[in-house]
DNA sequence: TATGAATGAGAGTTCATTCAT
DNA sequence: TATGAATGAACTCTCATTCAT
């Protein structure tokens, strides 16, 4: 195998992984199949990762963070009115959307491979999807507080609900790779919210 | 060991199983695991079962009949009324969030181990998630051409939407083991339906 | 392979290991070759022991127990009068050179295998010619205190000497396998015990 | 990596290949530490040796030459009179003891991690110790026809206690560190040669 | 000459499965 | 039918060595 830049070799072994990981799942997936998959010796692969684990590992950080970031994304020149915060909302809706859709290898990593794995990985998933579901919930607690969503809904069954509505929609559209073009995020993201406007807010947006 | 029914010896089995690969999962569950915990010797085990798989599959699809009996049962004396088809839904939602929450190890096996497994046991599986979603989706659709349902929702996209909710909010209260009680199950199931209620219904029911 | 007793094929399996380890050394004993050298498969080794370290060490425990029995083993019907601790010596010292004469296996094992292997083994070892060492010093203090040994004499010095000089002609007579029969420890014995009695006694025994 | 004489580059890396040995034994020191140790990437070693093996080799040869010179030595203004031959012993010993107690790596090397690695080294070390023992024997031999030694000592026998002693001492003021001065080697050869001089010598000398 | 990324044979270990008792 | 010792294919990981730069 020809040289080549050490940061670039590590990632290609990364991408490789993920596919194989995404498709075959963790324990299925051969340091020899990434091996092949990279078309890098055995001993290769070593230097670059402590074990199976830790290639792993930094898969899920490295997602991680992508998709933290996504989520912690505001629009940009967002005038702070009162909708604002409704209009951050969908932003970061679509953005994850888009993420997932974009990487469906991304997808079946977080929504499927990582939850199978007992509690070997809990503690740097996080448990990925429970952090997403405090974000929703934390957005209905202040949406109460500031008068925009009913006072009588219960935030922790609800952002158990919108979150997990999401994840199953963004799982299908992310592996069934139906829309992946930008208008169709729009209107995913459009009837998504509109599933629950009417049984969220107050009035309608 | 004490002699035991063979039916009764195979359940045996499968409960440790059970209880084992919901914890641990698939690949982290051994076979010596289970031999231990149904204080069984190893190759009786083998006695009653083709191998591991045969374990797992057999237990997914006990699982899976469950459910589907759950899914496909109907209140008595069920007067049919235009309301109905809605009672129905909201008893099946019902008896399913009962189904998880009484059996935690059953939730987690559903929701959570049998998705890491990569493709291997999808056909078993059937995707039972899928199944759930179309299901729902039938529901809307009939519920469009009955009137019940608004005509401009996508019923694909809020099929996947409800279903994921549906899901995760089930492995929520199943796995933190909150809300065991019926009238429990009664309130929860109004809350969720209420939920999308107002998105979904032409009328709140 | 037939099956067998637990404890018989465990020894079985330790008696291969020990030739092995004392021939070729820890590192270059592949668990491949006791495998052949036992005639059992690789997997049955592991039901028996950990890994190759717990072989090695379960070995030097075995080796060591046997070790210190002989050290601290006494004649029958021995007079206590004065010269019952040069008795108790000699006897001792006998039964050493009997034990390494009599399995140049176990020689090789802790005269020099045992050595080069790092620290990695030092806590069981317990670095056993330390032990020895020290056993011939406490003798040397007592014998000065009751007045038999010259008080001029360096306990420290004299013990590692007379130490090394008895390993090493243990070593010697039991790897090149001569002198294996009774009368030959006896007077092996004597020629050593006379090597150094005139620079350490007061008297001549 | 400033430029450096050949010639001191190879020094350089056998010196820390001989410390490393020295501690941590052969099979447990890698190329890598070497390297680190060194301050040199991993392909420089490969230009001053062939393999892991010859840098050992190499070691193991320079230090026996130098123990060789030592052995071979001669006090200067030796007059040939009765007793040069036990003063040329005593000045042999010294030295000898001194060249262990200035290099603790050096005495762990030869009296331990060489021993520890099978046959494969065996060669080279000459096994180290039968020379010593061969050379001491001779002594013997020759001080017996000159009639300054006890004809009824058995030479073989007598030869390795005296090699085993001193190597087990060297070692032992070796590795612990104690006695580096002058003196002190003077005091340690008087003891040792006085251990088996009254055994040994028709008359105290 | 110096480098260090790349290599791959070979080591230890695991664990589902078999089968003599 | 029940057992558990025996099996060995398959896996992960190591590390001395090579070689393009």
């Amino acid at each position: 195998m020809a040289r080549m830049d050490s940061e670039q070799r590590k990632k290609q072994i990364l991408e490789c992984a993920k596919k194989l990981f995404a498709r075959k799942g963790y324990y299925q997936t051969q340091i020899s199949d990434i091996q092949h998959e990279a078309g890098v010796a055995r001993g290769t692969i070593y230097q670059y990762f402590k074990n199976k684990d830790d290639i792993f590992k930094t898969l899920l950080e490295n997602l991680h963070k992508e998709m933290k970031d996504v989520i912690s994304s505001k629009p940009a020149n967002l005038e702070e009115d009162f909708s604002s915060g409704e209009k951050v909302f969908r932003y970061r809706i679509k953005k994850a959307f888009a993420l997932f859709a974009n990487d469906p290898d991304y997808c079946n990593l977080l929504l499927r491979v990582g939850l199978g794995l007992g509690d070997s990985f809990d503690s740097i998933l996080g448990r990925f999807d429970r952090q997403m579901v405090e974000l929703i919930k934390s957005y209905l607690v202040s949406g109460i507080k500031l008068g925009r969503v009913k006072p009588d809904i219960d935030p922790v069954l609800m952002s158990n609900v919108i979150g997990g509505g999401f994840m199953r929609m963004a799982y299908f559209y992310g592996v069934t790779g139906k829309g992946s073009k930008t208008e169709e995020f729009e209107q995913l993201t459009e009837n998504f919210v509109n599933a629950f406007a009417y049984g969220i807010f107050l009035e309608k947006p």
